[in-house]
Order: C-alpha cells, then sequence, then structure tokens
DNA sequence: AGGCTCAGGTCGATCGCATCCACGGAGAGT
DNA sequence: ACTCTCCGTGGATGCGATCGACCTGAGCCT
C-alpha cells in the first residue's frame, strides 16, 4: 500500500470504469503493472466491490429512512443482526456505541412499505424499541474523500 | 425505463466493471444495443457514477460517526449545507424530519479528528448543537437491494 | 390499405485495451 | 560481488468498444 496504490484507489473511488490504460497514464506506470496492483488491491480485499451509483427514484426507491434499534436484555445480538440481514430494504447497519445498539439506513418505495418494516423490525426477537427518523432529501452519499495518508 | 434497463441497472449495481459485452450476454441483446441503453441511462441521470468500494480502514478512516445537527433559529439552511459541503469528513448528509434537521456521516481516521470536526461543527453560523454517534463496526453498507417494479 | 417517419435493433469492421509471457534492473541479504 | 526476489517494462494476441450502414416494426397521416 505506497503512494500509487493510493492514487489507483482514489481514481477508482472517483470512477471506477476507468481502463487499467487510462489508470496507467494517471500514475505513470505500464497497463500490466497497473492490473496487477489492482488485482492485489481486490484480492487482498482493500477493493470490495465496483458499483454503479444509481438515482433511488427511478428504481423506485423514493423514500429513505434512519432507524435507531434498541435490544432487550434477551438479545442475542448475531440472530438481530441475521434477522436484519434479511430485510433487503435495509442498505446499511452499523453497530453503535449508545442505547440503540444499531442504527439502518433502509429505502423503501412509499410509506407504507415503511410502515411494513418498521411493524417487522418491532416484532423481530431481540429488538425492544425502534426510533425512525424520514429523510426529506438525500443532499449527498458516499462522497469519496480525498485521501493523504495510507496504512497497512 | 422499461426490464431490460432494469436489468442492467441491477447488473451494474452488483458489479460496476462489467463490460458492455458481457451485460449483452445477460440481457440478451447485441454489445452496441446495451452501449446506447447504458448511455442514456447515465445523461439521463439514474446512474449517477461508478465507484469503487474501499475498506475504509485500509485508507486510514477507521472511525465512523452519525452526527445529528439542531439549527438555531437564525439558520439558513443553504448556508449550513454549503458549510457542511466544504468539510471532506463528511460523506452523507440527509436532510431530515424532526428536530434535528441534519444527520451527517463521517469518517476520520482518529477519535482526535473526530473531535476536531465536532467542534468545527458547533462552531458553523446556524448550528445550536450536535449529538454525535459513533459507530463500533460497519456491518454493511450500500448494499443494493433486488429491483422489482419500476418508475419512469 | 399504403407509405412515411422514427426509435431502437443487428451486423460488420476497425482500433484500442486487457492480458499473457519472457525478460531486465534495483535492493537486500550472505 | 553474487544471487534471489520483487516489481516493473515491452511485445504479441485475441477480445471488447465503438462507429456507421442498414433493417424492422409501431404509430400515424392521407
Amino acid at each position: 500500500m505506497d503512494a500509487i496504490d493510493l492514487s489507483l484507489v482514489e481514481l477508482l473511488r472517483g470512477n471506477a470504469r476507468l481502463s487499467y490504460a487510462e489508470l496507467a497514464r494517471q500514475v505513470g506506470l505500464s497497463a500490466p503493472a497497473v492490473h496487477e496492483r489492482v488485482g492485489k488491491l481486490e484480492s487482498g480485499g482493500v477493493i470490495r466491490a465496483y458499483r454503479a451509483e444509481v438515482e433511488p427514484e427511478a428504481i423506485g426507491l423514493g423514500v429513505t429512512a434512519l432507524i435507531g434499534i434498541v435490544e432487550d436484555s434477551t438479545a442475542d445480538t448475531d440472530d438481530v443482526l441475521e434477522a436484519f440481514r434479511q430485510m433487503p430494504e435495509i442498505e446499511s447497519c452499523y453497530f453503535m456505541a449508545g442505547v440503540e445498539s444499531f442504527l439502518l439506513k433502509a429505502r423503501v418505495g412509499t410509506i407504507a412499505e415503511l410502515e411494513q418494516l418498521i411493524v417487522r423490525l418491532n416484532r423481530t426477537a431481540g429488538v425492544a424499541s425502534t426510533r425512525t427518523g424520514i429523510a426529506l432529501s438525500t443532499k449527498w452519499e458516499n462522497r469519496p474523500q480525498p485521501l493523504e495518508s495510507a496504512a497497512s
């Protein structure tokens, strides 16, 4: 993980469809060298996936909610997590410090579907209560921040 | 936005680096046809970007926080937003219903940097108070959900 | 019905890119 | 200095991206 790897990661965070030839020009190496470096970043777990970022409204997911979850005293955290994982509406799941053990980001098509999701969450074994906030609009999301230093 | 467009979007949400030839095989069209459709999805704003998803720890962003913002009575929401936009640590910004006008997701390298960010947020004109929750771990993030119906 | 027009495809050709392989050079250890 | 290893370069080759020409069916006007 040197400065060139970091540049490659930054370039691919900005545009995942850049060709190896283009990446090579940007970092000043040959295409095969870049190919190998990116391959190692992928297999080493630094690059997890390449995703198209889609306007949620365009695919019928116009409602975004952020939901805090309080576990009850009987809860097995792994089981609760597994139950969340089965709910495709939950796009992100953070395990939090504080009274609320989890913070979920969910996207659904309608308020009615959100209601059903909340009911399902409250019925889930181990869940004591939920607290839902509705996002009126997403100003931006997953903006890649410029990289300075490195690790590993 | 027909069923084929939806398949293309779903395929690219799963893997943004699929070739047009591969996409064409998957949806049963020719490569040029797919190329044109994807081009229209991009210029029509359905596909916003292609991004590599990176392990945050690997690039020195090991601390994730979710921060609620309460505006004061003098606040100009646009100005507040603009101030947030200048802070690269803020990866996502949602405008929320409720007492807290904004919910921010921020990533920084250390707790010390988080402290500095929170101080800066509290000093921002229009911000009355902040409430920060720290994510102990990210179970998953931006998982693409399977698409059923369409819009537009 | 006949024929125009247009959207959206296919096909074929060309050129650049991905990818494989053999080779080379710098740095560390002995 | 020798050699091993890592990491890179350059050349070759086959596939994919992309352009242009042409095809076809739907909708519509006359």
